[in-house]
DNA sequence: CGACTTTAGCAACGCTGTTGCGTTAGTACC
DNA sequence: GGTACTAACGCAACAGCGTTGCTAAAGTCG
């Protein structure tokens, strides 16, 4: 039965909205939505049952009937998300909001093995779900639907399949070839679990917040490396094989420094060696301007320990050269900023996935093609 | 109605794998769609009854009764494509399979006015229908539903606005700033005009022919300067204001040559410098793996007049640069290979934009959200 | 207090895909 | 030549989505 694809499609509609707005109505949603104002109804009371929304008193309108008004209830559901680096585990609540309501940090054991991640992984879950008084999603859903955890996210480096949850081999970390991550979490956590690319969960992250007028974006992000997560068209840009994003590695200098993956001139390693913040900054800016000439994005975040370190100073390197790099007619209008969720927005990003399965956009099925060769 | 979205996107599914497989049953379709088979016997029923499909006889499995068969029309769904440059205007017809049954070429006079091709484009369509004895799309499809012309595609250089189908201001052509081609070419023609940019209408030719596995890609041009078209998730990619795809003016060599854009280094300003085809060919081989490393793609088609006069050289530098310039991993896949539409991409590329917003697979509608500022 | 405006919501409906089940067209076996 | 079996077909009833039509509700205005 597909029709529940429509349904959900349009209560997600409705809550990417309501995350956008303060409150919501019957008619601006109808409006917004093209849906008929009987269609919206529906769509409200189900959202009001599942406890996703709340009435939130009346608009009295100069003449007429005064109509009723919702809101989000952001604590109604709630999601974890952990960002693992080489050195630390870093886990944050967010609320269906796409607020931060805890973070937490660990350090993790030089050269850190799958077991050791998950134990420290499952000590901090567990903390955070006493601490707030989550409820873990019922089988069938006749309970209390507040407070529920949705899941958690996992955002870590790659390179790694998405798709199926496996990490194919973290760099520089040896116990990390082929691990089913996703899978052995599930099981260790009794939770759904969603892994992606730090950088990709991260822009998640900016998108959920941001809402829908947030389309073609990256998080450039500089932490030891320099990567870049896409939102092209709405949704997160992973690529054949979930391993978009390695715009460090892209050649911006012909011939130039050596880089520690065998090329010569890659972003990453000429930013590395400026002699300064500014200059490095400069190097990124024209990197930065490489993905507007290809892409077209209508917003750039920028991120990363390394980055925020110096934050002002990138942001006004890079907003310069958007305006002075670029053909700069008036209707090419790019939004620089900086990441509004500091250090977190990965793992918060990392959260907002799993909402985002949930309660975001969903695709519509494709074709189950044959796969012809192995991977 | 919403329903009509499910219809057409099912309706949508079924074409696309007409197109890639020789011949449909009602069982290989249940499977490779997730619809039950009777879901099925009713949409191959409407695509019947609309002239899309027909019968193809039955297979005798070894057991059981004869399953049906079907296959797609070819010659039921028509439509033409222009590929605009600054010295000519060439035209294509397809039909439904993507195949290019007709094509020609008439000079443009220098400097040429919106009028000028508009004249040259009437004349050059109404010989085709007349040619082909092509039926315009009825308004009340009662009619005979067979040699249907679908519209009109045109792809050209930017900038352009694709969604209002105005072009901002083609480089080098002093008559075309802000010029609505798309609605002048509707009235002109009587026929649905779809406008885009040549690259991106070139990716489309590809990603049509060849079908659901062709999901991240890229369409890389050399032909008076270096452009990509993107296919992103099965879907051409254009970007916050439809200006994607300016990936020549990407820079790989900081404090290269003056580029035409003003800034310096640029993958276009490096390429035409070259020495030589081949060390043209290493420097847009760079390009395509920075390419590569930032979004993952899993085809890279290559085209363009400049380009595929030394074809086998630039393919094999590509594809040299790929294995040996990517961290060689057995699963980053990526197929290299020459466009095998020849100089035709663009055009057919243009005219399969027109059978893919009718018969491609549909968006679900977004939210129209309001518009705050000015352009 | 009645006319008017705006919003809400019940009820019937249309259309989609689904489910259940009988039918059809063939092979295999005795 | 009949019976069992298999695989695909297709009618009919159904469920669930948004839509349409209409009535009711809750205000303001004169």
């Amino acid at each position: 039965m597909h029709l529940a694809f429509l349904r959900d499609y349009h209560e997600a509609l409705v809550i990417a909205l309501a995350r956008t707005v303060p409150t919501l109505e019957r008619g601006t949603v109808a409006e917004v939505t093209g849906l008929t104002p009987q269609a919206v109804s529906k769509v409200l009371a189900r959202l009001v049952e599942e406890g996703l929304l709340e009435p939130a008193g009346v608009r009295r309108p100069a003449l007429g009937k005064p109509a009723a008004v919702y809101r989000l209830v952001p604590g109604s559901r709630w999601a974890i998300g952990a960002h693992v680096t080489r050195r630390e585990l870093r886990l944050v609540l967010t609320d269906l909001a796409g607020t931060v309501r805890a973070s937490a940090v660990t350090p993790l054991p030089d050269d850190f093995t799958p077991d050791q991640l998950l134990a420290r992984l499952a000590d901090g879950v567990t903390t955070l779900i006493a601490d707030h008084r989550l409820t873990t999603p019922v089988p069938d859903g006749g309970a209390d639907p507040s407070r529920v955890l949705a899941g958690v996210g996992i955002g870590m480096i790659g390179p790694l399949d998405q798709a199926a949850g496996t990490v194919r081999g973290a760099h520089r970390l040896r116990h990390w070839r082929d691990v089913p991550l996703a899978e052995l979490a599930e099981k260790k956590l009794g939770l759904p679990v969603v892994l992606d690319k730090d950088v990709t969960a991260g822009v998640t992250a900016e998108a959920w917040r941001r809402g829908p007028a947030f389309r073609d974006a990256a998080l450039v992000v500089v932490d030891a490396g320099v990567g870049a997560g896409l939102w092209l068209g709405g949704a997160a840009h992973r690529g054949a094989h979930t391993n978009a994003s390695e715009f460090g590695h892209a050649v911006v200098q012909l011939d130039g420094p050596l880089c520690a993956c065998g090329r010569h001139g890659c972003l990453e390693a000429v930013h590395e060696r400026a002699a300064d913040p500014a200059a490095a900054a400069a190097v990124l800016a024209t990197g930065v301007v490489n993905l507007l000439q290809t892409l077209d994005l209508g917003h750039i975040v920028l991120g990363g320990a390394d980055l925020l370190r110096d934050g002002e100073i990138y942001r006004e390197a890079v907003e310069h050269a958007v305006r002075t790099q670029l053909p700069g007619a008036g209707w090419l209008t790019v939004e620089v900023s900086l990441t509004s969720l500091g250090t977190d927005v990965v793992a918060a990003g990392a959260a907002m996935q799993v909402l985002n399965t949930r309660y975001g956009l969903p695709d519509p099925a494709g074709l189950r093609l044959p796969v012809s060769g192995p991977g």
